[in-house]
DNA sequence: GCGACAG
DNA sequence: ATCTTGTCGC
């Protein structure tokens, strides 16, 4: 597989990097609702790393978003080109990802990402990013809180409660996708609301903690990264 | 200044 | 993210 093109400018300092993301988070679209759960495509996205030999592995997997099937899957390998930076995570993983989503030959739906949309010490997370540069309506669903605290949801599936920033402003929300299991964290990229976000997460998470296009995104660039050891 | 901090 | 065996439970 050929190693996709670190994109000129990069890498950029830390303080670049902030400035950029103030300068496109005014590109950011909040007032759709988005395409309705269960409907259309939903395509996740997902990296690992090879510290070892400075790679990264990109993975995107398009999913019919009423059946989950798989309706495609691309792969895109590149060198890595920014630290890992708590807030700057996107300058780490948006190249390679964008390599991955160029490669798919299917339309991509909806983007499901790993990490914060507006959940972010800036409003401006990796799914936001992507969502600027795609245009394509895009969604984060992480695993960990970031900056903002919350209470705990209730212990049923489906139950939330909002992640706050300090403002007030409800930028997320602590969703319980299983019964007594640790919530994920979903918020708004680009162009979709956070009520249909929720519920695209519960739809695609009916199983496991996790939606099935992060599952499915996430073990792809693990086997792709494998795939070049051997 | 110190700690916390998506992946 | 990644380093890592067995183990408890559905």
């Amino acid at each position: 597989m050929k190693i996709i093109e670190v994109p000129p400018g990069w890498p950029l300092d830390e303080s670049t990097a902030r400035a950029v993301q103030d300068e496109l988070r005014a590109r950011v679209v909040l007032d759709e609702p988005g395409p309705p759960p269960g409907t259309g495509r939903v395509t996740g996205v997902d990296v690992a790393y090879d510290d070892e030999r400075g790679l990264v592995a990109a993975a995107a997997v398009v999913l019919d978003a009423q059946t989950l099937t798989v309706i495609e899957e691309a792969t895109a390998v590149g060198r890595v080109a920014f630290p890992y930076v708590p807030g700057l995570l996107a300058f780490r993983e948006v190249p390679a990802v964008l390599g991955a989503l160029a490669s798919l030959t299917e339309a991509p739906g909806l983007i499901v990402c790993d990490g914060y949309g507006r959940a972010h010490p800036r409003r401006f997370g990796l799914a936001s990013h992507l969502g600027v540069l795609t245009d394509l309506p895009t969604m984060g669903v992480a695993k960990n809180p970031f900056v903002f605290s919350h209470a705990d949801p209730d212990p049923d599936r489906g139950a939330s409660v909002p992640l706050r920033a300090p403002d007030g402003e409800e930028v997320g929300r602590a969703l319980r996708t299983q019964d007594q299991v640790k919530p994920v964290y979903v918020s708004v990229g680009h162009r979709i609301s956070l009520d249909h976000a929720c519920a695209h997460t519960l739809h695609l998470a009916s199983r496991y903690r996790l939606p099935e296009t992060t599952r499915r995104a996430d073990r792809l660039c693990r086997d792709a990264l494998a795939d070049l050891t051997r």
